[in-house]
DNA sequence: GCTTGACCTTCCAGTTACTGGAATGGCCAT
DNA sequence: ATGGCCATTCCAGTAACTGGAAGGTCAAGC
């Protein structure tokens, strides 16, 4: 399969499959004209990489989580804590986010929003030095 | 002033500052030897580059809200504009990260994550194509 | 057989916003 | 003059791609 059909079927890009090749994520064998060739367990690969990537792993996450799946001896807690700690991350950002949304509309809530040039929400970012 | 002692002010490290002053977003004079001299100006604006990027503007989005606070005939409605499609964005983002916490949090649930090696979270991520 | 167009190849460069490190020089105190 | 700390410049690296140029391949249609 070529490197097209295998972009449909994973849903990756093109160029980010090749990336994921360059990077050591996988190694597809060349066709006698030098095209890529997909295998099955190729695609079965690239489709683990774009979830896992979806989810919020990191390349080198993922390079993990796929030697994992590809041990047969894993325990599921090492997985289960990798995960984990994945949550942990993701409500991290998830509350800074938050933090600064609710600045934000602070600020937005503060200023008339009208043709004048006065404007609490310049005021407040020229005004303080500390991080809300 | 030093730049050590801008940085202090600024709560923004030495390296960042000469990165900004890099990409024009501020020009300190020099002193005799050759130092950066910033001024209570120049502080001002590290303060307010500090703040607008730790509320999630970008570069580039500071560099229009600086144009903007140094221009007196603005519009608050203009900058008010910039907050609400920031507010937009943080939204989207919290979102995305929400759904990414909710499927991770069900695979964590599903998972026994003892030392047997079947696990859900693995079947998932590679059984699956669809980003949820 | 030839052209056209879609698809493939490699390689190089750019993105964002810094951060680390090396080599070098100034400033101040002992 | 010797430390030690601060400053300077320049080069390189980070994460994870993405865009684009220059060129080879393949299948279809005429």
């Amino acid at each position: 399969m070529n490197i097209g059909a295998a972009a449909e079927r994973s849903k990756l890009p093109p160029k980010t499959i090749r990336y994921y090749e360059e990077i050591d994520l996988l190694r597809p064998t060349r066709a006698a004209n030098g095209y890529r060739d997909y295998s099955d367990a190729d695609i079965h690969r690239l489709r683990f990489l774009q979830r896992s990537r979806s989810l919020g792993f990191s390349i080198e996450e993922c390079r993990s989580l796929l030697s994992l799946y590809e041990d047969e001896q894993r325990a599921s807690s090492d997985v289960k804590a990798v995960a984990l700690e994945k949550i942990g991350e993701v409500e991290r950002k998830i509350a800074e986010l938050q933090a600064m949304k609710a600045t934000l509309s602070r600020l937005v809530d503060c200023c008339h929003g009208d043709g004048r040039p006065d404007c609490p929400i310049l005021d407040d970012l020229a005004g303080r030095s500390e991080t809300s």
